[in-house]
DNA sequence: CGAAAGCAAGAGCGGTGCTCTTGCTTTTTC
DNA sequence: GAAAAAGCAAGAGCACCGCTCTTGCTTTCG
């Protein structure tokens, strides 16, 4: 597994091979099946590794900042993230890049995925329990259907959220993590030399939609 | 080139073998280096179709409902975006997932490639334009690095926008992509059976942000 | 002590990208 | 019109990949 890590972090998903990891360990190819089914649990395995670690690193930024600011604390657990990915972009790339090719994600994976999200969604949930969110400018109609599942999310973890909450969250947070994907990818080359200014002012300004401050 | 871009639709970018396409037009794989150089050349060709692809669909989608207003217009083409995804996923992640292994996309392709996000921001242009923008609630502090960065970024479509403005764009542009990012790598499984509206509340909202009406 | 289990190696299958050489055909040039 | 040049497709071959199966050695257990 060590091996297998090192190889994600220089040639990346797939460039990992199970050939190259049993070289790097001094063994022979076939000798390492006996330890992984096969190269997509391998990728399994690190995937699950990779989740708990982006997972714990959110969830350490989100304490660790728990006496500040709700806005601050928010944009800390946001830069947590893409420190984060900065640090591991292949593992990144694993997790939210494209999926590999014939390989559909178990289900031991989803559990682990959602570290993460909670770590996020816990500094909005913190800041509505103790009565400091700034409420939703106007309820708007979402529709019988998505409003439904809106609450069933609000639900999932445990607090009184408008539709327009929900929402307001699950804006920032696929927001968040476009951006730090357009960064990795270097889709935003040429647009500015100060990313993380860039990313800081982005997430302050969806805390601020979500009613933080 | 038919036949890759349909062995892509198929099997996706990482399962696309130069020799496969070769066998599909009755021809030995060392052939087909006559006409490409390499299975990159081949990807970049991909590539750049698929970005005029996507790009047209953006345009054609603002153009059309032009007579609208700025916020339906600007659905409209995020809309078109998401369509053309959903209809491409390969194609789309290709373009906007993660890298292919040693594979560096060359000049050629960031053209074609800014075609889509032009569209999006010309919703906005106009509307500006026409003094149809409603102004940024309150000019924020960003640094100063970053606030010529996004004059510069304004001027680039030779709009007067302030900064504020400008990360207004940014957020909604990062945070389309990263909703139809994680929908088509079935990141938001569970969360709801009605993307599509959840797809339009969020960029109505990040539209209303952006000042649109 | 012997049987059973664990472990690593080797050979081999079909697949990949890519290179180089060999021919044949078409086009250009004189 | 013949000769030279260019275009084109095939074949063999290299090193790599994931994966399987068999063989043999070593350790553990009954």
């Amino acid at each position: 597994m060590e091996a297998a890590r090192r190889q994600l972090a220089e040639v990346g998903a797939s460039g990992l091979s199970l050939r190259s990891v049993a070289r790097e360990i001094g063994m022979v190819s076939s000798a390492v099946y006996r330890y992984v089914e096969s190269r997509d649990e391998l990728l399994t395995r690190l995937i699950i590794e990779a989740y708990d670690s982006v997972g714990s690193a959110a969830e350490e930024a989100a304490r660790h900042h728990v006496d500040e600011t709700d806005l601050d604390r928010w944009i800390a657990t946001a830069c947590a993230v893409r420190s984060w990915a900065l640090e591991h972009p292949h593992d990144y790339l694993l997790l939210y890049g494209s999926p590999v090719p014939g390989y559909a994600a178990p289900d031991d994976t989803v559990a682990p995925g959602t570290r993460v999200t909670f770590a996020l969604v816990s500094v909005l949930r913190d800041a509505a329990i103790a009565g400091r969110l700034r409420p939703a400018s106007m309820p708007e109609d979402h529709g019988a259907e998505l409003s439904h599942d809106l609450g069933q999310l609000a639900g999932l973890v445990d607090v009184d959220a408008t539709d327009t909450a929900v929402l307001a969250f699950l804006a920032a947070w696929t927001q968040l993590f476009g951006l730090i994907g357009f960064e990795l990818t270097n889709q935003t080359r040429g647009m500015t030399t100060d990313h993380a200014a860039l990313f800081r002012s982005t997430t302050a300004a969806m805390g601020h939609h979500m009613g933080l401050r």
